[in-house]
DNA sequence: ATCCATTGACTAACTCGTAAGTCAGCGATA
DNA sequence: TATCGCTGACTTACGAGTTAGTCAATGGAT
C-alpha cells in the first residue's frame, strides 16, 4: 500500500503516531498500568523507538495530554457567531457545549484522565481549566447576564452561577464515561429535556 | 493509650482497619500505583499481615470498594419521610442528594474510582448502578411524575428524564473531585442556584 | 543509470529497580 | 508452654530506561 513514505516523512509522522497510540493506551489502562512497550506495539515498532522521541514515560504522558487538548479558540469563534434571541443563543451554546464536551471522545476521555491522574499531574488540570473551562463558563455567564439585562431572563440565583446551567452536559459526559454502552441513554431526548428545563427555569415569569 | 485490645479484638478489627487504609491509598494513587506495603504501613504493620486477610491485591481492591459503598436503604427511608408540596419534597430530595453524593467524601471518591478503574473492574460499576443510582433516579422520577399528575409541575421533556434534574449535584461532585481546593465554589450558592433553576423549570407556567 | 559510503531510524537484548506474593520463625498472649 | 498474629527476608516477575549493533534509505561520485 502506502509503503512509499520517505524517511523524512516517516520521521515527521512518528511523534503524532506515538501520541495517538499513547492516548489510546493511557485511556484504556491509566498512566501507571500502561506499558511503553504496548504503545510502541500499536505502531509495530519497539520501545526503543518511543524513547527516541520522548525522554520518559512521564514526558510521553504530558505530551499526550497536550496533543488531545483542543484549543478553545475554535469554540470562541462559534460562540461569537451565534444569532437570535437570548434563548435561541443559549440553546445553540448548550448544543455546542454538548458537541465539544460529551460528543467528542477525546475531550470526554480527557476528563477521565483528569479525574484519574490529576492528583499526580496537577498541571494538566490547570491548563484545561484556564484554556477550556473558564472561557466556556465566561461565555455562558456573559450570555445569561445579557439576557437578564434585556429582561428576557429573570434575575435569580441561577443567573449568577453559570455552572448549574451546563451541568447536564457534564452529567451526560460522565454517564457516557462510566456506562460506555452498558446503560445507554437516549441522548437527543436527554439534551432536549435539559434545554427545556433550563430555558423554562431562566425565562422571566409571565404571570 | 488504648493498648488494651485483646488479641481477639485486634483480629476482629484488622479487616476494617486494612480496608480503611486501602481506601485512602487507592484513592490517592489509583489501583496500579498503590503498593500493598504502603497500605500496611498505614497501620504500622507489614505487607504479610495484609495477605493474611486478603489473598491478592485485586481482592483487597474489590473488598475496599464494597466497604465504602453505603447501602441505599438509609436514603430510601429518608426519601419516604419527605413532607410538603411536591416542590418542597423535590427541594429536600435534591438537598439529600447533595448530602449523599457531593457531600460525602467516600461516595465522591468512589465515583472517581469508578471512572478511573471501572473498565478493569466492571462489577463495581454494575453494583453501584443497581444499588445507588437506579433507586435514586427512580425516587426522583416518581416524585416528578406525581407533581405532574397533580398539576404542580408542567408536562415536558424535563419531566421524563430525571437525570437532568439532578445533574448539578453530579457536576458539583466532579468539580470537587477535580479542583479539590484549587478553584473552590461557594457550595451553598451553587445548590441554591440549582434548586432555583430546577423548580422554576418544572413549575407549571402561570400565564 | 549504477555503485557504494554514510547516515540515522530502529531493534534486541541488556541492566536495574520495584512490587506482588510466600513462608519459616519469632515473641507476646492466654 | 502452646498458640497464633505477625514479621522480614526471600523469590519471582515485570517494566522503565539504555545501548551496541543493524540495515535500508539516501545522495554524491563515477
Amino acid at each position: 500500500m502506502e509503503k512509499k513514505l520517505s524517511r523524512a516523512e516517516q520521521k515527521a509522522r512518528r511523534p503524532h503516531e506515538i501520541l495517538d497510540a499513547a492516548f489510546e493506551e493511557f485511556v484504556e489502562k491509566g498512566y501507571a498500568a500502561t506499558r511503553v512497550e504496548d504503545v510502541a506495539a500499536r505502531l509495530g515498532v519497539t520501545k526503543g523507538t518511543v524513547y527516541l522521541y520522548f525522554p520518559t514515560k512521564e514526558a510521553l504522558f504530558e505530551a499526550t495530554i497536550g496533543h488531545v487538548s483542543a484549543p478553545f479558540e475554535d469554540v470562541r469563534a462559534s460562540i461569537d457567531a451565534l444569532q437570535g434571541s437570548h434563548s435561541d443563543r443559549l440553546r445553540q451554546l448548550l448544543l455546542l457545549g454538548y458537541d465539544k464536551l460529551s460528543g467528542d471522545r477525546k475531550t470526554r476521555e480527557l476528563l477521565r484522565l483528569q479525574l484519574a491522574e490529576g492528583s499526580r499531574f496537577p498541571n494538566i488540570i490547570d491548563r484545561h481549566y484556564s484554556e477550556f473551562i473558564a472561557p466556556l463558563l465566561d461565555a455562558v455567564r456573559a450570555l445569561i447576564e445579557q439576557g437578564v439585562a434585556s429582561g428576557e431572563f429573570h434575575q435569580g440565583a441561577a443567573a449568577s452561577i453559570p455552572e448549574v446551567v451546563i451541568s447536564s452536559a457534564v452529567h451526560l459526559t460522565i454517564w457516557k464515561l462510566i456506562f460506555a454502552d452498558r446503560n445507554p441513554i437516549d441522548e437527543a431526548t436527554f439534551i432536549e429535556a435539559h434545554i427545556d428545563l433550563v430555558l423554562n427555569g431562566l425565562l422571566a415569569r409571565r404571570r
